[in-house]
DNA sequence: AATCCATTTTTGTCCAAGACAAATTTAATT
DNA sequence: AATTAAATTTGTCTTGGACAAAAATGGATT
């Protein structure tokens, strides 16, 4: 019993030539209802089949595949996109818009990081970091370096500049160093108690933290469930530890109207006393907004916000 | 234009009643397809129609569902539970058989935890942990606290006596006291290079941590990637950082053909100084071993593997 | 009783080709 | 220039069939 596909597979020095749809599923994040419409219209991706008739991809058309993920991605659409040849796909990526509004002055600490992660000097990485964290203090590091760095990795990533590998691992260090700031302060109980997630689809879990983060400088109680929780264990966890506000954290890759429909389906089954919360950068771009929902379009406002609550509670128990 | 499914599914107060063959998808981890195969085959589930004739699910059946999984997880099969009524599943899960070999002398505090994880008294919870820790060391504690947490914590959701939710919460806790003890390790580069990681489709990150704790412990340099990183990715970090060790994690629930079919293909794409270990309480079942592969079949075999590794490199440069 | 091999059943995944609604673009009108 | 209407694009869902890998079964042998 031998398989021809993966003789022939083996055959410059790559194993990985040839994977079935559900590979390609997977590290392009297209449906495989997606790639059979595509193939059926645009004539690409263009798979052989194996002994059973089944879609062999090889390597160059899955690479292919990431490219054109990240031009739709960043705005293009499929039947612009897909049937190009590859080095007009390239050259698309060069026109992007590079839409990162800097604050100047800090702009160094996030370009140096950016630069040592390219380098893979991991040590030096940490240590300008852990540095840069101490100078600024949490708030001010999260939103004058990480948050700008965020935007040249996400970047750097849709214009092919930086490997998947190397965003697990910047991924990796943030994580580290929030976790460990976060951790280190003391948390007196007094502020509100609130309940960071995010929705199943959404996996981001920078942003979520970067959220904690500027929540717990201002003595804000946080109780995260990381990502992915089903709307329905929001609402138990909500009820289970009694929060005041319930926080969610939307990549900008999320369709609004999903992000809309999965808001009222919360705000409807959450006790309305409790305030539903939902950051992310689309905001920015929201053309309407959602009844009982409060939107936070960037990580700056969030003290605000939270000396809003804090103003609307103490007068609402001095009434009661 | 009205929609009759909508209209019936806002009856009792729940007005996620109905759902598409999407989010029950995303909710049970259950394929499309395998949810049309099982309504085809056992009649279960049984969804109505919308107007467009497309599978509306009411939330019994998405419960139901669910519960199907955590038979189907703990090695029950389809064909005997999927059209079984929802009495007989319950009794079923009473009589699932509790594999948690505990050593005797530390499993009150595991026990302890989970019950504070229940009773959802965090603050305490997390002085226990944090307690333990202390106590006992970082290697003790993954050893005999957080592996036999796991277990309960894993059986817990299986049986259905732990929520989502607070799984999700007992995960973040232990992430943030082990990144926190992880991170405050010195690390004086002397030890091995390792890269850590799972491969796409593996989420389990805190079998990943635990990994990580134990090998810190032994000065060993760990570069972790965190979860689902492509194999070409994981090629190209290893190059990039000069790893002398490449080590996964798998949980127990991936079939044991794709973990040897994905381990060869790594290995024959690393190069052949790096050595690629394996970790994952599945290798206590195996039937094969994959060669060139080294299998760590418990956290607590760590140390002799790393042992095992500075002799054969010591040896090694000094013949040079 | 336990181990091994061959046969049968179970089960997840894949396929094709069509259909449709939501989102977006284009065209027409005020 | 701003709205509105028509046309296009695009993702997702449908059915019913097919097949291979995994698991269970039934002997035969040690």
């Amino acid at each position: 019993m031998f398989d021809i596909d993966n003789m022939t597979a083996s055959s410059p020095g790559i194993s990985t030539s040839c994977v079935n749809i559900s590979a390609v599923e997977r590290d392009t994040g297209l449906s495989k209802d997606t790639l059979r419409a595509w193939e059926r219209r645009y004539g690409f991706p263009n798979p052989s089949r194996d002994s059973n008739g089944e879609r062999v991809y090889p390597a160059e058309q899955l690479e292919k595949l990431r490219i054109i993920r990240r031009l739709i991605d960043s705005g293009l659409r499929p039947g612009n996109v897909v049937s190009e040849p590859l080095d007009v796909l390239y050259a698309r990526m060069q026109t992007l818009p590079s839409s990162v509004p800097r604050t100047e002055g800090e702009f160094t600490a996030a370009d140096d990081a950016f630069r040592l992660l390219k380098l893979h000097r991991l040590v030096e990485l940490r240590q300008l970091l852990s540095h840069s964290l101490m100078r600024l203090g949490l708030q001010r590091f999260v939103l004058d370096v990480v948050a700008p760095l965020n935007e040249l990795v996400g970047n750097g990533w849709i214009e092919g500049r930086i490997e998947i590998f190397e965003e697990h691992l910047y991924a990796e260090q943030i994580q580290q160093l929030l976790r460990h700031a976060i951790g280190t302060m003391p948390g007196d109980g007094s502020g509100p108690r609130i309940l960071l997630t995010t929705l199943p689809g959404e996996q981001h879990k920078l942003g979520l933290l970067m959220a904690e983060a500027c929540l717990s400088v201002e003595a804000a109680h946080c109780i995260s469930l990381g990502v992915q929780t089903p709307v329905w264990d929001i609402v138990q966890a909500a009820r289970a530890h009694h929060a005041d506000i319930v926080a969610l954290s939307y990549s900008q890759a999320t369709p609004f109207n999903t992000v809309c429909a999965n808001l009222a389906n919360l705000r409807g089954e959450l006790d309305a006393a409790v305030e539903l919360w939902c950051g992310g950068s689309f905001w920015q771009t929201a053309r309407r907004t959602v009844p009982g929902v409060k939107a936070i379009a960037t990580l700056a406002e969030i003290p605000a916000a939270l000396a809003t609550w804090r103003r609307e509670h103490s007068a609402c128990s001095a009434a009661q």
